[in-house]
DNA sequence: CAGCCTAACGGCACTCCGTGCCACTAGCAA
DNA sequence: TTGCTAGTGGCACGGAGTGCCGTTAGGCTG
């Protein structure tokens, strides 16, 4: 983005601090020109000669061209994978939902900007699109993976298994898309994760008390007494 | 796939029957390449090649390589919208999502080897389980759309009509694939459906009771669990 | 039957993505 | 100074996907 002398961006990458300089200007130079001039309008030539690097180096820092605007969710499933790896066995599955989803956010609300107009571009281009459906998705194996082991031995629990982490991943998406349709209000994200706590009420979680109308409630209930002591000091 | 002469494959697809014979013919030479020589190391012309037409035709039955392998999803979610279309609105939303979803199943049950092979190098195939992800997540943005009109106005219509369309899909893929692993009977996808079946119970198609006295308690619970996290930064 | 018309076909050339290879150079160590 | 390492950019290549055009089969018309 920023001009700079041949001489002080020849080896800017040699550093980590110097790796994720380059980096950011990629990213910004293809939110950039995705926006101007459309995405398929947009060769990696030109991201690459806007960011003052070579058309290989591209490469070096992103696995394709698509990859340059999307949000680093490989990192992020890591983040979902660790929640779910260092969860107490007793922790309500409804609570560790929760809080694995919730993880994901920061993706997001760490710069509000950038993403509303990674949403703005992603949600015009069809490729895009389905990209961030794929990208979506490996979310969604990883918590029916983690909620097939929860659930082995309980009637049905393959099942509902499937249903609840497409359940939790389909609230994520929607408290987000609603977060940056408004504009992306940076409060730390708090709206959307208030959103997204929502979903609580509507997961199968418990096998044979489904159909209570009372269960929803205790659901939420116990839900938010396991915050209650997560917030207290340790 | 089988040998024809060039004078009798030359226009093989200007009648409607000859599309289709050349249509089968690439995509069984597809799946026979992708299956032999693995996705990546077959290319556009060995599979025309096979199919005993020139490259530039394959790009005229298919949008792209991926395509050849890929069932009609586009035909499917047409079906689908056709459901939806054409119910009653006071069919109840469980037994029009049930219907809805069943609809998909022909398009593997028709031909059960084929979906087979397809199955295996999908799931076998990065490139094509994303792509399979983005097609699914076509048939859940309709079921969306359908639902959040179904359920507009009620209270947490939008999250419920989220959920429960992910929870449909999911269950859908899931007794597809139970079907799949089983080496898909030929039952007529009976087995199948009726797995399918199962998510009835799970669905949240019942809105939430917000009269109910301790809705209000588990408001205020969670309002004070909200206000004590925030007051303890992280 | 002869001639025309339409439409599918095959081939060519082109752009662009993504990758292997290699020479170059800045920074560091001996 | 002399290697040594690691990031870089250029080059060339294979493959996907597209525009264009000449060719040709099959149908229609006179």
């Amino acid at each position: 983005m920023t001009d700079a002398t041949p001489a002080t961006r020849a080896r800017r990458g040699s550093s980590a601090e110097g790796r994720a300089e380059v980096r950011r200007d990629l990213v910004a130079a293809a939110a950039r020109l995705f926006d101007e001039r459309g995405y398929e309008d947009t060769t990696v030539d030109d991201i690459a000669a806007a960011a003052g690097v070579g058309r290989r180096t591209f490469f070096r820092y992103f696995r394709s061209k698509e990859d340059a605007i999307s949000p680093d969710h490989e990192g992020a499933l890591a983040r979902v994978a660790e929640v779910f790896a260092t969860a107490h066995a007793d922790e309500p599955t409804t609570s560790l939902v929760l809080r694995a989803g919730e993880t994901v956010f920061e993706l997001y609300t760490a710069d509000p900007a950038l993403s509303l107009r990674r949403y703005r571009v992603t949600h015009e281009v069809a490729a895009l699109r389905d990209r961030e459906s794929a990208s979506v998705d490996h979310y969604r194996r990883l918590f029916t993976r983690n909620l097939r082991d929860r659930f082995a031995g309980e009637p049905d629990g393959d099942m509902r298994a499937a249903v609840t982490a497409a359940a939790v991943v389909a609230a994520h998406n929607l408290a987000l898309r609603e977060w940056l349709a408004a504009g992306a209000p940076d409060d730390g994200g708090r709206s959307c994760r208030e959103r997204f706590r929502g979903v609580a009420a509507l997961l199968p979680v418990e096998p044979a008390r489904h159909g209570d109308p009372l269960h929803a409630v205790a659901q939420r209930l116990e839900a938010a007494a396991d915050r209650l002591e997560r917030s207290r000091p340790a």
